[in-house]
Parts: structure tokens; sequence; C-alpha cells
DNA sequence: CGAAATTAGTACGAACACGTATCATAATGT
DNA sequence: ACATTATGATACGTGTTCGTACTAATTTCG
């Protein structure tokens, strides 16, 4: 944040596809499709993502904030979300065995059975997106995706302490 | 979407940093880090999302659906900003021309003037972004963008069709 | 012309994003 | 030991996202 010409023209000089406009389009356009093909389950695309993780990370102690670092999301939003999959009986909060404040978020069965009919139209989704891609360009793409939002939340946790 | 293997499994197979995973914490990373930049000026990033584009194209006429377009939003959405928006007297619905049903959006005064403080912020945040991509990458990069973007967008047009 | 289909905009409701405030518990320092 | 500070989770309020449904105006077509 150094930047001191704030002249509206300088906009003029800037490509016209731009960076922030592409990564919105690419996002909605993903998570609106994502969100039509799971609407018969029942499921929405932020409550996939939980179970998602909920599953891979079985094994280990999965806390709402640990679950909101993950998600790049925050505790608040969690809290919510976990809330009305509790209440559907797909996930359930546990007391933690170190710490009294924490809850330790555990998938049941109802939610795995969601999260394996989701993760097929997951993977249909990911590879008809990556096949507008040459196999060379994939890698050098999600690296360079790697690199970008490393720097974005670099970024964002940057202006936080600011 | 004609994938029949449902088998959890398929996932382990697929690489450690996912796409939609990327796209994910890139966009919520950027979203974040601008919302707490602008916050100062009283501007939302979608506010200011709806003001450039008032400004960029101030001799078209623009209606609701048109923003919705731009934005890769929907009506609802559009008129629930332009409500607030409205409010504060940043823009101003005007009846359309040749169309009784249409409206036309008009940025205001104090709306350009919020646009301007608001654009210093992101042409900041953007080149932020981007330098950490060397200039050869920078060019490349934003194509695969482009393409990946317009396949998510094409799948979600696909996928509303079906 | 006049009925049917389409389109522009909005109201309403559910879900999500996130800032602020609050409460309980834990960790730290002296 | 005990006051201070930090952390985990949640309640609450505002803004955003988007599906469904509705009205009004326009277009299409017989």
């Amino acid at each position: 944040m150094n930047r001191s010409s704030h002249s509206p023209e300088s906009q003029a000089t800037r490509p016209q596809k731009r960076f922030p406009l592409l990564l919105r389009s690419a996002w909605f356009g993903l998570n609106q499709s994502f969100r039509i093909y799971l609407k018969p389950f029942g499921l929405t695309p932020d409550q996939f993502t939980v179970l998602r993780w909920l599953y891979e990370k079985k094994g280990e102690c999965i806390r709402p904030t640990d679950l909101a670092k993950l998600m790049s999301s925050d505790n608040n939003t969690i809290t919510s979300i976990i809330n009305r999959m509790e209440t559907n009986g797909w996930v359930k909060r546990s007391p933690h065995i170190h710490d009294q404040r924490a809850k330790q978020l555990v998938i049941q069965e109802a939610g795995e059975a969601l999260y394996f009919k989701g993760q097929a139209v997951a993977h249909t989704l990911e590879d008809e997106i990556m096949n507008s891609l040459s196999e060379a360009e994939r890698l050098m793409y999600l690296e360079f995706m790697h690199k970008v939002s490393r720097a974005c939340l670099d970024s964002r946790d940057a202006s936080r302490t600011a």
C-alpha cells in the first residue's frame, strides 16, 4: 500500500481483462455451477467443503477455528454453517479433550453419505474446467494459482495487522 | 456431467493443491484484503465494482440486467446492492428511454468521488498481487485466467439450461 | 389485432460473509 | 498465587448471493 498517484486516468493504461475481474468471474461461475449440481442433494457448496475437510481429516481433531483456516473463512461463518449442518445430523460438536473452550467437529454417517454423492459432481466439474487447458498448461497454471492465492492471503493478513 | 465412478478413493490420485481450493482461497483472500482497505471509505468491494462499471460505461445506458452480466451476478443481487447505494446517494435509477420496464443506472457525484478513492486502493492491491510474478508470467497467466474463467462461466450456463 | 411467451425489475426468504461484542477458559508473567 | 492477556466459540447486525414467485411491459406469432 504505497502508491501515491490517485489519478483516475491511470486506469486507461491497464489491460482490458484485469486479474480481479477474471478471478471474480471464475469463482462465481464455478461456485454457481457447483451449487446447481449439488441442489438435488440438498447440499450447498460451502456445506460440501465442510464435509470434505472433516472427511479427509477424520483422524485429527478439527475445531471450528481449524476449519475456518482451512476454508479461508472465519469463526462466525463456520459457527453459522455448522449450526445448520448439526441440525441436519450431518456433523456433530463433541467436547475437546484438552481444552474446555473448544469443540471437536465430527462428520456423521449421513454426512459421509452426502459427501460421497457430492464428490462425484465435484470431480466432474473440476475435470471439465481443467480440460480447457493442455496437460503442460495445467501444471503451470496450478503453480500460478498457488502463488497468487498465497499472495492474496498474505495481502489479507497484512491488511488485518496494519 | 458424465462421470460414473462414485468411489471416494478416486480422490487420492488427485493433486494435493486442487484448483477449486486454490480459486477459493485466492478469491477470499483478495476480497477480504480489499474490504479492509475500503472500510475507511464506507464502501464494500461489491459496491466499488458497481461504481467502477457505471463510471467506465458512463456514456452508455446500463440497466440492472447489464450490470448483473458484467459482474457475473444476477438481477436479485444487483437490486439489493443498488437499493443501498441509491439510499446513500451514490447512484440513481432513471427511467429507460425505450423500455418502460427497464431502469437506467447513473453514477452520482458522491459515487464518483468514492470511486476515485477506492481506485487507488484497487490498483495498489492488484499490483501487489501481480508483483509476485514476472512480466512474462503475468501475460501468460492472465491468458490462463481468461480461459479458465470462460470455462467456469460456460459450465454455469450449461448447468442452468440442463 | 390479440393471446402466448419472454423479459425487466423487485419482494421475500434462506444461506453465507464478516465485524463487533461477549463469555468462558487457557496461557503468561511476576 | 493472581492479575493480565490471549484464545475458542457464539450472539447479533449488516451486507451479499441467489432461488422462487410475482407484476408490468414488450415481443412474437397466429
